[in-house]
DNA sequence: GTGAATGATTAGGC
DNA sequence: GCCTAATCATTCAC
């Protein structure tokens, strides 16, 4: 008999298969493994897969989002002696046995199999989530309440990633000082650049169209809120014509009655 | 813990 | 499609 898939070996009907039980080892969800006779109340008959094998049910498993049967798999696989480091090597079984851990709240287990094996990078964004929704979870229990996203801040400060899921590339918060001193001058002469131009400038700066237009949309919202807040102080305008603009950019200020830009207003 | 600074996103208007 | 206003998320200093 020729099987397609060794997926096929798993499901019910495959235990019709399987005539044989022979003497072996069976892979924890822990890593580690255990003779027959420890485990025999548990164990399901199943073949003696190759790591290639396992790790092509488990990737089918894990891409279904079957996580119980993955789990009843992962626990009733059995492998030849010696076969449990082969196995434990294997980066699909390893991934699995992280979800597995992940969906039944084993966080140590999950913690110590990310930890411990280097994962290549296109498996990085699902494991940093687990990782990280794990230690929310712990941090929300400890403190009986959820966590708000600076309580958040702080749970990924005290548990940063492992290097064996993160590639150790900082994301920044902030773009660099010589972008936003570039972003400042243009925005001076021109606060509402055309599309051309935002473009020339984001090409300058290293930033993409969509940033450049955000940071101008920020920085003309934070502008007129500032300027509305000191209208508010300096009794309905920003202040006495020729008077030094409150903004810190030297400008000699013209009134603004209806609180709407003009030619000539301060731009910062 | 709180407030401020800053980049991103969303909803609604034109 | 671009705008504003409001808001969210992240980071940091205190």
């Amino acid at each position: 008999m020729v099987f397609r898939s060794p997926l096929e070996l798993y499901y019910p009907s495959s235990h019709l298969l399987l005539p044989n039980f022979p003497e072996r080892s069976v892979l924890l969800p822990g890593g580690g493994c255990r003779s027959r006779d420890e485990v025999s109340m548990f164990q399901l008959p199943s073949l003696n897969f190759s790591p290639e094998q396992v790790a092509s049910v488990c990737e089918t498993l894990e891409e279904t989002g079957d996580i119980e049967r993955l789990g009843r798999f992962l626990w009733s696989l059995p492998v030849a002696p010696g076969a449990c480091e082969a196995i434990n090597k294997h980066e699909s079984i390893l991934r699995a046995r992280a979800v597995v851990s992940f969906h039944t709240g084993n966080f140590r287990e999950l913690y110590h199999i990310l930890e411990n094996h280097k994962f290549p990078k296109e498996s990085h964004g699902k494991l940093q989530a687990m990782w990280l929704e794990a230690h929310y979870q712990e941090a929300e229990k400890l403190r009986g309440r959820p966590l708000g996203p600076v309580d958040k801040y702080r749970v990924r400060k005290k548990f940063p990633l492992p290097r064996t899921i993160w590639d150790g590339e900082q994301k920044t918060h902030c773009f660099k000082e010589r972008t936003r001193s570039l972003l400042r001058e243009w925005y001076l002469q021109d606060p509402y650049p055309n599309p051309g131009k935002k473009r020339e400038l984001a090409q300058a700066t290293g930033l993409t169209p969509t940033q450049v237009g955000n940071w101008f949309k920020n920085r003309r919202q934070r502008d007129r809120a500032a300027a509305a807040k000191n209208r508010s102080v300096t009794g309905g305008m920003w202040g006495r014509c020729g008077t030094v603009c409150p903004m810190g950019c030297g400008d000699r200020l013209t009134p603004v009655p209806d609180g709407n830009r003009q030619t000539g207003d301060c731009p910062l």
